[in-house]
DNA sequence: CGGATCGTTGATCAACTTCAACGGTCGTGG
DNA sequence: CCACGACCGTTGAAGTTGATCAACGATCCG
């Protein structure tokens, strides 16, 4: 039970043996629906999400009062609006569950308690935000350079299958286009 | 003499006393002239640049082959090409001086000793990682939500005296467009 | 079975790019 | 210290990309 975290923490830092059931104490098991609401724009973000399995995504309204889509986390991503975690304030972001998802939360408070009793974590988070940046980097260069045709394709190229798990007009927010233009690169793409 | 540093992991986490000249010791010192370049695409990427004094910038050459920027680093700011970094790949990016500038570098194989000698580094650099992360999620919320005209004036107004500092063909290459649509943005915010 | 949601199609429209040309200024060599 | 060339910012016309709006058919779920 609960391998997915431990065995994703063993891929970047070594772990003190027999104190598995420790570690997962600073955690908290969240079951839920398709659908359900782990955090909604104005409220304090308490939490960073673990997926063990399931899916969840991150959006925002726009000036056009519109949902879009920034990220998607499937099994053994973390996902939180981490402006407002790590700084206390309102949040700016909505975290939704895309399908029923099996999650452990990290809170806030804990985090510091944890990197106290293990050292081994800062270094696993230290490693994950470098490497959640680094990929960041390689968006924002991506959002720049392609269009949004090249955008489609190099996503479902990049994560086969992945497109068939979401409903359409969620991939399209993601992409940063409208669902009527997706159906027509779609149709195009077919042809 | 090189207080900056100190003065910015101070911010994040104690040190212990006594001990700077020995930190200081595992990072280069470096000058540069204006318009040098510190990195190539294609290049291993061997260092991770921290901002003296000056103005250091990254780019890429997109799919038509022009310069598109992607990032600036002034005072206390940190610059590499993270993805080429952590995993010792070729660079996707190259990195150049904008003005003359002080630098101090750290390298690849460096850093793993001095997270052994000094672990508060690793919790300096898991924060410091954890900002650029949550600015980038707010940074790509940007992306996707402004139209350009009002990138610019989120940018201008954001970093007010910065868009004096640098060329205008850079800011309009950061902010994702041509320097002749800028141009008739000026035009237009200035009327 | 019925209503709401989702995907598709086509027409019109706005944002931004591309291209070409011109004037100003900066810095470098003579 | 001057003159020349290269680079930079601006302007306007024409062209693309992708958004918007409206309407319709399909499908999913209660």
């Amino acid at each position: 039970m609960s391998a997915a975290l431990l065995h994703h923490i063993a891929q970047y830092t070594k772990l003190p043996a027999g104190e598995d059931q420790e570690l997962l104490n600073f955690f908290r098991r969240i079951n839920v629906n398709k659908k359900e609401m782990l955090l909604e724009e104005g409220q304090s973000c308490k939490t960073h999400y673990f997926v063990e399995k399931g899916c969840l995504r991150m959006f925002f309204l726009n000036s056009k009062g519109v949902e879009q889509t920034t990220q998607f986390a499937i099994e053994n991503w973390w996902i939180t609006d981490h402006m407002a975690f790590q700084l206390q304030k309102p949040a700016s972001f909505y975290i939704q569950s895309v399908e029923a998802s099996q999650l452990l939360a990290l809170d806030f408070q804990v985090q510091e308690k944890l990197f106290l009793r293990f050292p081994q974590m800062e270094s696993y988070f230290r490693q994950l935000y470098e490497r959640a940046y680094a990929a960041s980097q390689t968006r924002v260069k991506y959002l720049y350079d392609l269009s949004k045709e090249d955008h489609y394709r190099n996503f479902i190229e990049k994560y086969p299958g992945f497109a068939q798990r979401i409903p359409q007009y969620l991939l399209a927010s993601f992409l940063g286009f409208t669902p009527e233009y997706l159906s027509e690169i779609r149709k195009k793409h077919r042809s």
